[in-house]
DNA sequence: CGAATTTGACCGGCGC
DNA sequence: GCGCCGGTCAAATTCG
């Protein structure tokens, strides 16, 4: 097992070479040389070296370039322990043409350090490229739900959706297309409702002014809050789709879990730019999108890397635990909350429901996990609105992905559940033929007090590797179906490597990869999505 | 004594 | 319209 994931560690770090420089086409070809170099270095290294570096080179993904060199130096020092050996056999009596072609390696040696360095910046470039490109692109999807759910409020005609769907949103909609290629089938008539939707709201901008245009009218903003409030502004003119009684002039605002969190009694205190912007269904989805964890702890609560306040406990139906609600108070106003309950059939399960997005900078132990909420609200946005299809099975996602060896019930999506859910269930034990490695899915006791890393935390990771292939892909003009299995087998085995906890990073890898083949929708960016959201709040 | 937790009351959504 | 239920509030209580 441990031979076999450093094996994979060397293919991982492969992998993350290729996948970051190959969009640029200035070095590509230097790029491969780097590769070479790196897989001389793993042949002499010894397998525990080889984890470590695979370790620094996943962890240089999240805190940045300046654990790159480190590696670089370790590939020196094996490399001049190889010249060190040439210059004992020199000093035995060999000619001065070894000083010589030591010299030129050496030269060599700083030549690809240098390079590395410049690969470093570019990197760090295009990784910012990507952010953009992301938060452009979740901001107009959040865009499309709004309109989508507006249209089907209003019963648009299908057919005139379809004729603007091609006149207006032909880029759009080929996006849209794009991402859902060859995952689900039931694209098309969402596509049409968008359009229609997209439809309906140009009219209505014709009409009304359209508040939105300052939004849609201004550059793009890399503040998905930003785009979810442009969205909030256009739909304004509509009532409620849910036909949910609202405080009239928006003094309930819903939407305050995105300025933070405020209390009911405060409303009125509410600035004026909230006022103006009442909600919209999509912006309601997106708050109440949650990600819900499974997992066997003895513990009350499971560690999130979060600072979370109990502010409410309630009996709930049909289970004789009490359900705890927490809020986080890693900073006021904070509008995440979460919800503990153990299972009623088996009360060592602990299920942990998580809702919303920080407003706030996370320490790196609960980056992953907000970042896990967060990208599966998106992903639950994406790929397909939820409607009352109920649960949807992950082996579909693993068949489409091709691994048919992943196990069941991992990760459901539940669309039945008052609000779009992703539930990650971490307490099957698979059979060996549903779990190749012989892991069960279950926590270590040690699980809720450890340092390592806790399930959402490795889930986000997960989700950020597989976002950062999507994303890179579609620079790349790659259709998503195009994803070898390789590529899959290497973002699991990033997640894996990542972490010291081989089962529970094995559940995350597993979990990218549904997550992948359900939806080629970009979670990369919600880090920074909170980041700049924490910069507009307050 | 301030912070955190507990717990009954309250509110709003939703189904009947 | 009414009642159920989930979620939240806030005063009371406990804890460090």
């Amino acid at each position: 097992m441990e031979s076999s994931a450093s094996d994979h560690s060397i293919h991982n770090c492969r992998f993350v070479l290729t996948s970051e420089t190959t969009n640029d086409h200035d070095h590509g070809k230097r790029v491969v040389g780097e590769l070479d170099f790196f897989a001389d270095k793993g042949r002499l290294k010894e397998d525990r070296d080889h984890t470590a570096e695979v370790k620094e080179e996943c962890d240089r993904h999240g805190v940045g370039q300046e654990k790159q060199l480190p590696d670089v130096n370790i590939g020196l020092n094996l490399l001049t322990t190889n010249t060190s050996s040439e210059k004992s056999s020199m000093d035995d009596g060999t000619s001065s043409s070894h000083t010589m072609e030591n010299k030129h390696r050496t030269n060599q040696l700083a030549v690809l350090r240098a390079e590395l360095g410049r690969m470093n910046v570019e990197n760090q470039r295009l990784r910012g490229a990507i952010h953009q490109l992301n938060t452009h692109y979740q901001a107009l999807q959040v865009h499309l739900v709004t309109l989508m759910q507006r249209q089907k409020n209003q019963k648009t005609d299908y057919q005139t959706a379809e004729q603007h769907k091609m006149n207006i949103n032909g880029s759009v909609v080929l996006e849209e297309k794009q991402m859902m290629n060859g995952i689900n089938n039931l694209a098309p008539i969402k596509f049409m409702d968008m359009g229609s939707a997209e439809k309906d709201e140009l009219s209505q901008c014709s009409h009304e002014g359209c508040r939105s245009q300052d939004c849609s009218g201004s550059p793009p903003r890399n503040d998905i809050v930003e785009s979810m409030e442009c969205c909030k502004s256009t739909s304004h003119v509509h009532r409620d789709i849910s036909g949910r009684s609202r405080t009239a002039g928006g003094e309930d605002s819903p939407d305050q879990e995105l300025q933070g969190w405020i209390p009911k009694k405060v409303p009125k205190l509410i600035s004026p730019r909230e006022v103006d912007q009442p909600s919209s269904e999509a912006m309601s989805m997106i708050k109440k999108a949650r990600v819900s964890v499974r997992a066997r702890s003895e513990a009350s609560m499971i560690s999130d890397g979060c600072q979370w306040r109990k502010y409410g406990q309630k009996m709930a139906k049909g289970n004789p635990c009490p359900r705890a609600y927490y809020r986080c108070t890693m900073r006021n106003g904070c509008p995440v909350r979460k919800q503990v309950q153990r299972c009623a059939e088996d009360r060592t399960i602990l299920i942990t429901t998580y809702e919303g997005h920080h407003n706030h900078p996370l320490p790196p132990a609960a980056m992953a996990m907000a970042s896990t909420t967060s990208a599966s609200a998106s992903m639950l946005l994406s790929g397909s609105m939820p409607s009352a299809d109920g649960l949807i099975s992950s082996n579909s996602f693993l068949a489409r992905t091709g691994l048919p060896n992943c196990p069941p019930s991992l990760a459901t999506l539940s669309a039945s559940a008052p609000f779009p859910t992703v539930t990650l269930d971490l307490t099957n034990t698979p059979t060996s033929s549903e779990m190749p490695l012989g892991q069960p899915y279950q926590l270590p006791p040690n699980f809720p007090h450890n340092n390592l890393m806790s399930v959402p935390q490795i889930l986000g990771q997960a989700l950020c590797n597989q976002s950062k292939f999507s994303v890179l892909d579609s620079l790349q003009g790659l259709d998503s179906t195009t994803h070898s299995l390789a590529d899959k087998v290497s973002a699991a085995t990033a997640a894996i490597t990542a972490d010291p906890n081989f089962t529970a990073a094995l559940v995350a890898a597993i979990t990218s990869i549904v997550l992948n083949g359900y939806s080629n929708n970009n979670t990369y960016n919600n880090v920074a999505t909170r980041n700049n959201s924490d910069d507009n709040t307050e």
